[in-house]
DNA sequence: CGTCATATGTTATAACATAACGTGTCGCCG
DNA sequence: CGGCGACACGTTATGTTATAACATATGACG
């Protein structure tokens, strides 16, 4: 078998690079299947984990979904998610997240992972209904 | 059937209230089995949706799991997960979340709803294993 | 060349969540 | 008072997400 993991996961990479949407892992094994018809779940949560491990894809933990990153700085990426239209803009917030492990750490907790999402609606989704 | 979903609303809120620890919906129908042989996960479901909307507990949306909430400003609470001992704990930091509203501001984004939880470990753990 | 450690593939199932439909309750209007 | 329409709740069934457990292939090393 060798070196099919790293294979399946720069394909994955791909997939995610090519979304315009976040896809579940399941949407990802489905645009699998034409090129590997017999791969099977774990072996894509084992590309996603991965991929999320060396920083080239966000998990939308409030959507079980997941991107490519697009960010310089993965570890302080704030996730804005549009409950309308389904995008999400990637925004760096070092401070910001510097901020929140200062005050987590104020009880002694000590900080190895933010997950940090804002859902609402987009400027173009809201554009599109700007009254009601 | 009048107000049975009510009745469900709260019997779930004594029962998060009375763990230590995060529950999935799941584990709050295996609690709510004895009392009600036949309840279903839409009934637990729309109760802990109705609950949340109340803002009565906590969703963690990285652990499919929930809490009750603590918190005076529920809408502004920082969730800090403890990976060793899954405790959480409710810290309120409505400035920090006022920061993150402008800053999805800044694209044009309308934010409705934050999701900001840290994981890492907790002071009592950390105790446990001041070098390692 | 054997065997051990490790990564990957595969099967099966566990855990989480909701769609869809049936049924009871209540208010409203005749 | 009785029927009927709206809505909430219960129930069945199923869809979706995730991982445990085991099988098999690969490569390192003596």
């Amino acid at each position: 078998m060798g070196k099919r993991g790293e294979e399946h996961q720069s394909e994955v990479l791909m997939i995610l690079r090519g979304a315009d949407r976040p896809l579940s892992a399941y949407d990802v094994l489905a645009e699998l299947r034409p090129s590997n018809p017999r791969i099977a779940p774990p072996t894509v949560y084992r590309a996603l984990a991965a991929l999320s491990d060396r920083g080239l894809i966000h998990r939308l933990e409030s959507l079980n979904a997941f991107i490519a990153c697009h960010c310089d700085d993965h570890q302080h990426a704030v996730l804005s998610i549009c409950d309308d239209c389904g995008s999400v803009e990637e925004t760096e917030a070092p401070e910001l997240l510097t901020n929140l492990e200062s005050l987590a750490a104020k009880s002694g907790f000590k900080a190895a992972r933010h997950v940090v999402e804002v859902h609402g609606v987009c400027s173009t989704c809201d554009d599109g209904k700007p009254v009601a």
